[in-house]
This record gives structure tokens, sequence and C-alpha cells, in this order.
DNA sequence: TAATAAAGTTAGTGTAGACTAACTATAGCA
DNA sequence: TGCTATAGTTAGTCTACACTAACTTTATTA
């Protein structure tokens, strides 16, 4: 499967959150979400489509596939990790950190998104247990990031 | 002035990090290392000449402007704000920082970017200064990131 | 049930940014 | 001084992704 450009990546993970809430994703609620016109919406569904990450029968329902379902769940995650990372550990604002986070969830790769997962994870437990998870990892050889 | 697209700004750093070596950048040696064809060099340097970043004379120099230096030192240094805290806090190996470094500096905002750099130097700081740091950050009653 | 509002589609346009092919200019060297 | 390699340019093409205008379908409701 060839990667999604970002633009695709938007639509699906707007798709993919707004079929969490409403049960099937309508096109005219992406096109107001990503505050795009209809048509632009309705291109981006065929495409989706196109690489079998959503069905769409026409003037009808947009469906997302099982495998749209996994890659909308990843991306929307993503997004929230980078969200949480920018709010508890850099104390950026809602506003602010929702912004970059739609924009750097297309930029960076797995690994360092992990890796600052792990970081918030860490910054975030209380001191003590800081402190024992760091020793732990040291005795087991680990990097304690 | 109206904000450079990723693209241009990866033309506009390369012009201006081959220019601290070489005295003047070259398209050829733009194109080498963006890994894209002459026309497109070509076509971005116009488009950067346009905006006031940059003079070209046919078939001549490229020089940047007092205004393309400062945006090519910013570019760049969120570059290197970028991969540094990628390696240094993160623990991600040279080349995997790089390409993140390359894709994350044309998303995130200057906030961000300001407050990922104090947060490496911040977990970059011996242990002792450390913690004094977050003590006097408590004691001046300024957050202590 | 007919009128109307809302949703979705089609067709056509524009811009950005990449490419190749083919041309022109400049520089280095025999 | 002229040949050749390298650098730079022009013209034309392609793809992605926005848009508007105008149309069709579906849903709502008087």
């Amino acid at each position: 499967m060839k990667r999604l450009s970002p633009s695709l990546e938007d639509y699906l993970e707007a798709a993919y959150t707004l079929g969490l809430k409403d049960g099937f994703p309508r096109a005219c609620a992406i096109s107001r979400r990503l505050k795009v016109s209809k048509p632009s919406v309705n291109s981006a569904v065929k495409a989706l489509a196109a690489r079998g990450l959503l069905e769409h029968e026409k003037y009808g329902y947009i469906r997302l596939s099982p495998a749209g379902l996994r890659a909308g769940a990843e991306i929307s995650g993503r997004h929230l990790l980078l969200k949480d990372f920018f709010i508890a550990v850099l104390g950026m604002d809602g506003a602010e950190a929702e912004r970059d986070a739609c924009r750097a969830e297309h930029a960076l790769s797995s690994g360092a998104l992990r890796r600052l997962g792990e970081l918030a994870v860490f910054l975030k437990a209380p001191p003590r247990r800081r402190l024992l998870r760091a020793a732990r990892a040291a005795m087991s050889g680990k990097k304690a990031v």
C-alpha cells in the first residue's frame, strides 16, 4: 500500500473520528470539519476508495473498510499523542497544540512518535515512580530515555 | 511577507547552508543536495527572487539578500534544533533524526520549537544543576517547563 | 404529494511543484 | 582559439489538490 499524502491522511482521519461519533461519516460533515468544499471531499473520498480504505455508494454511505479503520485509528492516534505531548509536556495551550498536532502528525516517523510518547509518560509520572522506573531501566541495561 | 511553502523553505535552507560553506550557492549544488532536477531549482530560485529573498543574475550568481539570510538562518536553526532534540533527547540515530527534522521543521510553530529547545537544554543539564534550576524556577514562580 | 432544503456529483479552472527534452551560456584546457 | 564539459534556461507535460458553478439526488415537511 502506497503511503497516503498528508491531505488524504487528513480526510481519512476526519472520516474516522466523525464515524466514531455519528456511526457513519457524512461527506458534508467532513467538508465542514476540514473547511474544504464538498467537491474536494468527493474527490478525496474517491481516492481513498480506490485504495480500499473505504466504500462509498453513490449518494449513499461512506463506510470505512477494516484497513481504513486501522489506518484511521493510527493517524488519529498520532494526532492525540502529539497533542497530549504539546499540552502536558511543553505546556502549550489547547488551540496551539491542536494546530501543531494537525501539521506534525504527517511529518514524524513512527519511531520518533513512539519515543515522544514514552518521554511524555516518563515525565508525567510522579517523581518517586519516575525515579524508580529510571533505576530499574538502568539495572536492566535498558536506556532510560 | 507571505509564508513560504515547505518546498521553498527547503530551497532557501539549502541555498543558505551551501552559501555558508562555499561562499555563493550554485544552482546545481542545490539540485544535488535536494535531489531535484535543475529546472526545479531554477523555478524555485525565481520564486524566491520574486519575494526578495535572493538575487539571481542570468547564468550568474545566486546571492541571498539580508532578508533571505535571516530567513535561511531561521529555517536552518529550526532544523538543527529539531535534529539535536531527536538525537540528544529521544536517542534517535543521526540519519533518522535528519530525515525527521527535514520534514518536521516545516510543521511546528515557533512556540513549540522554542519549548522543545528549552526542554532539551533542561534535560541535558547535569542532574544537580537541573534540580537547582527547577528549584529556582519554582521560587521565582516561573513554570519549570 | 409537491415544494424546498440539504447533500452529493460533475465539469471545468487554477496553482504549486515536480519532471524530461532540448537548447544556450560559461569555463577550462589542449 | 576553438572544443568540450558543466551549468543554467526554456518549453512543455503531469499530478495533486484546492476551488466555483451548475446540476442531480435524497430527505423533510407543509
